[in-house]
DNA sequence: GCCTCAGGGCCAGAA
DNA sequence: TTCTGGCCCTGAGGC
């Protein structure tokens, strides 16, 4: 059983003669954006990448850097510093236990699982690409509760290949290049009405994601929903390596201003880095912090698939609601995906339980995701979606069925629980964890392993909600009560998704569908 | 049994 | 002398 690789097997095989017309090495070296030769030590690069990788581990070598262990990486300069070259490699991915203490040649390696099904991601969202199939999907399974004609959610680019702000890495280790070449923001026609644009709302407190929104916030959807018109005024500074990204805001705007009442009012000293938990464990909590996922970028991706999707479509073949509502959960699934294989903890699992355990908790850990974002950014009665986009919950259930209307409810209410508890970033991240390795999971084969992270996390999430909320004297209990619904919600959703793949309404060949085919067989 | 492909080794050229 | 990077060899796993 291999889980994920499983899962993305069966529309690799149906793409293949699509996929294999685009070979690899049109794609760039994360490292260096030399052209890629092959997978090596985890990860496309390029074979000069691959031979520097394997001599500095061989070899031991330790290097030092004569700047600010910044230096650019590209192919004219990935000679100039070696320090900062290895950093780099080991910092897109590259897996020092690959190279190997035996110097055995040939065969295959461990990784092998890994590479299957990194290229059936890479080969998925390339057949994303290339489906062009026009299809209507209804919002619901009603005729009567449909959002057509004027409430239908538009996506419409007035720019047909997207460029959005990307790393090299982000561009080609996961996803293909076309995702984003340039920095410069797309111009989407978004209006609803002219008069009514589409901004992304402020964001109390902007540090419990990185969310530079590169190229999200000048960006206008067609969208029939209310959504706020509060300008952001964010500007972004991007390491060299631009995997981690530091947001400042203008004093003027609402996010510096975070007011006493609303939730996370931990978030933006912990958006600075200093861990209000330093005293406690904060390597073993910063460790956890390390893969999270940067918000803008999973927002730039989002955006970006939409609008090459409605690009391919033209101006009178519009998405729906429903299919754009699918596809943003299928490229945020991606993203998960890629948050628990970034994941050190996760790492040191076999590559066979990592699968399962992907596979048994994909959507509560959508929900979660979904629930943090409505802590984070929501307003009352708006839900925030992952491309910076918000919807009036009233219309939602105005419009929506039973099914729909129920599950928004209840997301809704554990949104207001959570906001109660005033969850940090710390917090949630422990959550997903705590979701994550799960030891009950059939077939995994190192129960004990997953144990004991569990353990290690519960533990470090107790110290932490000790130690930063003594007043609250149960938070750690209350965070805990709040897994069932998500557990009981995540079914739900699974369920209701279920139901609208049999009736032909889920965009096919998405890792959704993938995903609840497996776990249902 | 053949093919694929990723890791290792070799070596000419560059620094 | 050391490092780089292109090329080729090797061999486990897949078909």
């Amino acid at each position: 059983n291999e889980g994920v690789g499983n899962i993305l097997q069966q529309p690799a095989q149906d793409i293949k003669a699509e996929v294999d017309s685009r070979p690899e090495s049109e794609e760039s070296c994360p490292v260096c954006g030399d052209k890629v030769s092959g997978y090596h030590y985890g990860l496309l690069t390029c074979e000069s990448c691959k031979g520097f990788f394997k001599r500095s581990v061989q070899n031991n070598k330790h290097y030092t850097c004569a700047e600010q262990q910044s230096c650019p990486m590209n192919l004219s300069q990935r000679k100039r510093c070696p320090y900062c070259r290895f950093q780099k490699c080991l910092a897109v991915g590259m897996r020092r236990e690959a190279v190997r203490a035996d110097r055995m040649r040939g065969g295959r390696n461990k990784f092998g699982p890994l590479y299957r099904r990194d290229r059936q991601m890479k080969q998925q969202v390339v057949f994303h690409q290339a489906n062009t199939a026009p299809h209507r999907i209804k919002m619901e399974t009603t005729q009567t509760h449909q959002l057509m004609g004027p409430n239908q959610l538009h996506l419409m680019s007035s720019n047909p290949s997207p460029p959005l702000s990307s790393s090299a890495f982000q561009q080609s280790h996961m996803y293909p290049s076309s995702v984003g070449q340039s920095g410069t923001p797309i111009p989407l026609d978004c209006t609803m009405n002219a008069d009514r644009g589409l901004t992304s709302p402020p964001l109390p407190y902007p540090g419990l994601y990185h969310h530079p929104f590169t190229g999200c916030l000048q960006e206008k959807v067609e969208m029939p929903f209310s959504c706020s018109p509060v300008p952001t005024n964010i500007s972004v500074h991007t390491t060299p390596y631009t995997s981690f990204t530091t947001i400042t805001t203008a004093a003027s705007t609402p996010c510096s201003t975070p007011s006493a009442n609303t939730p996370l009012n931990e978030a933006p000293t912990q958006a600075l880095g200093v861990s209000s938990s330093a005293t406690l464990a904060p390597n073993f909590l910063n460790q956890l912090l390390e893969s999270e996922q940067d918000e803008g970028q999973v927002c730039s991706k989002v955006l970006a698939s939409l609008q090459r999707e409605q690009a391919s479509r033209g101006k009178h073949d519009r998405l729906n609601t429903f299919t754009i509502m699918c596809k943003m959960a299928d490229q945020t699934l991606f993203g998960l995906v890629e948050w628990a294989r970034n994941s050190t903890l996760f790492k040191e699992l076999k590559v066979e339980d990592q699968m399962v355990l992907l596979q048994s908790c994909w959507s509560e850990l959508l929900v979660l995701d979904h629930l943090c974002r409505q802590v984070t950014y929501g307003k009352q009665g708006c839900i925030y979606l992952v491309t910076g986009q918000q919807i009036e919950v009233s219309t939602i259930i105005s419009q929506a069925g039973v099914t729909l209307s129920s599950l928004v409810s209840r997301a809704q209410d554990l949104v207001s629980k959570l906001k109660a508890l005033h969850l940090d970033r710390h917090e949630f991240v422990c959550l997903k964890y705590l979701v994550l390795f799960n030891p009950d999971v059939k077939s995994v084969q190192n129960r004990r392993q997953v144990e004991q992270t569990q353990e290690r996390v519960n533990r470090a999430l107790m110290e932490h909600t000790q130690q930063t909320h003594q007043g609250h004297s149960d938070k750690f209990g209350q965070l805990l009560l709040r897994l069932p619904e998500v557990r009981s919600i995540s079914l739900q959703v699974e369920e209701y998704l279920f139901q609208r793949h049999l009736q032909g309404d889920l965009p096919c060949n998405s890792l959704l569908t993938e995903m609840l085919h497996t776990k249902r067989s």
